[in-house]
RNA sequence: GCGCCGAUAGUGUAGUGGUUAUCACUAGGCGUUGCCAACGCCUAAACCCGGGUUCGAGUCCCGGUCGGCGCACCA
């Protein structure tokens, strides 16, 4: 148990500060707020957080990863709608410099419309409205736009203008027809991206919470709009986790234990595919140490939820210090964003699927005799054919209506044909469904969760209780003596367990408690102690971070058990 | 962005406007040490940044940066 009063994220944070998790970045020119460095110890276990993430979304699902670029162009965000929705109109108080959102100073003050206001508008219309800070009536103000995107311009001068992305889901979306194609042109497919986005957070604050650069882990999968039956759902069917729903929101009560498949028949869940990612986000957070007991998936309510997905959720993590933090996002984006890139790219994104069975559908068609028309008409000729292949004809002809000219066409000059065509199948837009992680939070709460100082030998003792499989270094080596030989076999031993991909670390500096103790404060789970004992019967002892135990193993099996241990296939309690 | 508070070795700290900035832990070296922060000797290491007041500023004043709290913000 943690003794004391200290607040945890001070403890946690100065602990990742001194031992090299996690550092303010650029500290000696005075740090920036919403930016960190990851230390070395940090950068690894972030590094084993992202495989993990990695082995369930590229290995398990076969969703393969993509690398685009941070900046893209101004089009790109045009179209998701990030430079327009992105941003907030903003203006400040002339009393007491507040920085006010306009639309809410507008709903404070009984204005109507607000939202759809040009600024100028909007400023005139709040000019009445009090701040809701200081309570003044505001009078004159500007209002402005405030983006949360860092923009920036691509080559000299300022041609083009570029943005940082604000997630890395635009990217997935772009090369959608890039994508179907390396798919082979069928549904279901999923495309992965995991790197940094960027947001011009206002005022970031809590540390690696709320950061203006982040990583973003995101799954993006193309489904049949009617077709959200996840194939492989049987794998969560029976999974049994807590949901906190819109309604019971609403209704002030604490989340419910639902198996994923009660969830969709109860409609709970829009979908087999959502529930599945539910499930599967529950797994991958406990597997990286995150205890069930602080996790939680709370559904959005119809509010705060983007006007386009049909569905969101968000799995929270209980933190000491922030209480419930949203870490994960899944939501059914419907087609949202193809739909958008197509309307804005003029590139259709879109799945040709075939029927089962053709389907013969009947169609009347007028064919007009082009010479002789054509030759006729001349300029309106393709106006004249446009808006003759729709009209009514009767037996004496056609008279159709061209720019206002009455124009009849005789019947000789063209030829209705009934004919049945062959439709084999049909061009959708596919849904989308995302999965999208905050990876630094991800790595906080596991820092968090893990922190806990015990009493060993009477002495205060602190230590990361951090899951084997995301530790930095996953094993340390010490000699009991720096003499003997001991040290040779030490060095020996640890050099067995690099090469098989272990980071193991020898230390033979100090007395040998002081070296548990510098192990237990970075999370490293499993130290090898090299004793005299070693000499006489090749064995050695293998001692556990979190029991302090320690159990004599031959020295050949080394390297085979400590990889068991550290990922996950044996306990130390049953060796 | 506003208001309040804070910032001294890696960490935690002491420091009436006046010596070479205190102490402990940590870290490094040597010795010692037969399994959980032991011991001895030695070493390294700091006044957040920029102005100002002053003969003299870690100390007082102003501005900035970062951090904490409250407000506001958080597609």
């Amino acid at each position: 148990m943690i003794q004391g009063s200290g607040d945890i994220y001070e403890k946690v944070m100065d602990l990742a500060k001194r031992r090299g998790f996690i550092w303010p970045t650029s500290e000696c020119y005075g740090a920036v707020a919403g930016f960190i460095d990851y230390g070395p110890l940090g950068a690894m276990m972030k590094r084993r957080v992202e495989n993990i993430w990695r082995d369930f979304y590229v290995i398990q699902e076969g969703y393969y990863e993509i690398e685009c670029p941070t900046i893209a162009q101004e089009a790109v965000f045009v179209a998701s709608g990030h430079v327009k929705g992105f941003s907030d109109k903003m203006c400040q108080c002339p009393h007491c410099k507040e920085f006010l959102r306009a639309d809410h100073v507008a709903e404070g003050g009984g204005v109507a419309g607000a939202a759809t206001m040009a600024n100028e508008m909007l400023a005139a219309a709040i000019a009445t409205c009090k701040c809701l800070a200081c309570e003044e009536v505001l009078g004159k103000v500007e209002v402005f736009n405030f983006n949360l995107m860092f923009k920036t311009s691509i080559g000299p001068g300022s041609q083009r203008t570029g943005y940082l992305r604000p997630e890395t889901a635009q990217g997935m979306f772009v090369d959608f027809t890039r994508l179907l194609r390396f798919y082979r042109d069928h549904l279901p497919f999923g495309a992965v991206q995991i790197g940094k986005s960027y947001r011009n957070e206002i005022s970031p604050r809590q540390g690696m919470i709320r950061l203006r650069e982040f990583t973003h882990a995101e799954a993006e999968i193309f489904v049949h709009p009617d077709q959200k039956d996840h194939p492989k759902f049987s794998r969560y069917a029976d999974y049994i986790m807590p949901l906190l729903t819109a309604t019971q929101q609403e209704k002030n009560e604490p989340a419910v234990s639902f198996s994923m498949q009660d969830a969709v028949a109860q409609r709970l869940i829009a979908n087999e595919y959502v529930a599945y990612y539910l499930a599967l986000t529950h797994e991958m957070l406990v597997k990286i140490g995150i205890r069930p007991d602080r996790l939680r998936f709370r559904q959005h309510l119809c509010t705060e939820r983007a006007h386009y997905a049909a569905d969101c959720w968000d799995a929270e993590v209980y933190s000491d210090r922030f209480g419930w933090v949203e870490t994960v996002g899944i939501a059914d984006r419907t087609d949202y964003d193809l739909a958008a890139h197509a309307r804005h790219s003029g590139t259709p994104m879109t799945v040709f699927i075939q029927y089962g069975e053709p389907k013969k559908v009947q169609r009347r068609r007028i064919v007009p005799n082009m010479s002789v028309l054509g030759k006729q008409f001349r300029t309106k000729a393709k106006a004249v054919f446009e808006t003759l292949a729709t009209a009514t004809p009767t037996v004496d002809g056609a008279d159709i209506d061209v720019d206002g000219e009455k124009i009849h066409i005789p019947p000789e000059l063209f030829e209705v044909r009934n004919e049945i065509f062959e439709v084999r199948g049909e061009d959708i837009v596919p849904h989308v469904i995302e999965p999208s992680y905050g990876i630094d939070r991800m790595c906080y709460a596991v820092l968090e969760q893990a922190y806990d100082e015990d009493i060993a030998d009477g002495e205060s003792r602190t230590v990361l209780r951090l899951t084997p499989c995301v530790a930095p270094v996953q094993v340390a080596v010490f000699p009991l003596m720096n003499r003997d030989g001991l040290d040779t076999i030490a060095m020996e031993v640890t050099r067995t367990l690099q090469k098989k991909g272990l980071l193991a670390e020898y230390d033979d500096s100090g007395a040998i408690g002081r070296r548990y103790r510098r192990q237990d404060e970075i999370g490293t789970p499993f130290a090898v102690t090299i004793d005299y004992q070693t000499k006489d019967d090749r064995t050695v002892t293998i001692r556990d971070r979190d029991s302090m135990k320690q159990v004599r193993i031959a020295i050949d099996r080394i390297s085979e058990t400590i990889c068991d241990l550290v990922n996950g296939s044996a306990q130390f309690s049953s060796l």
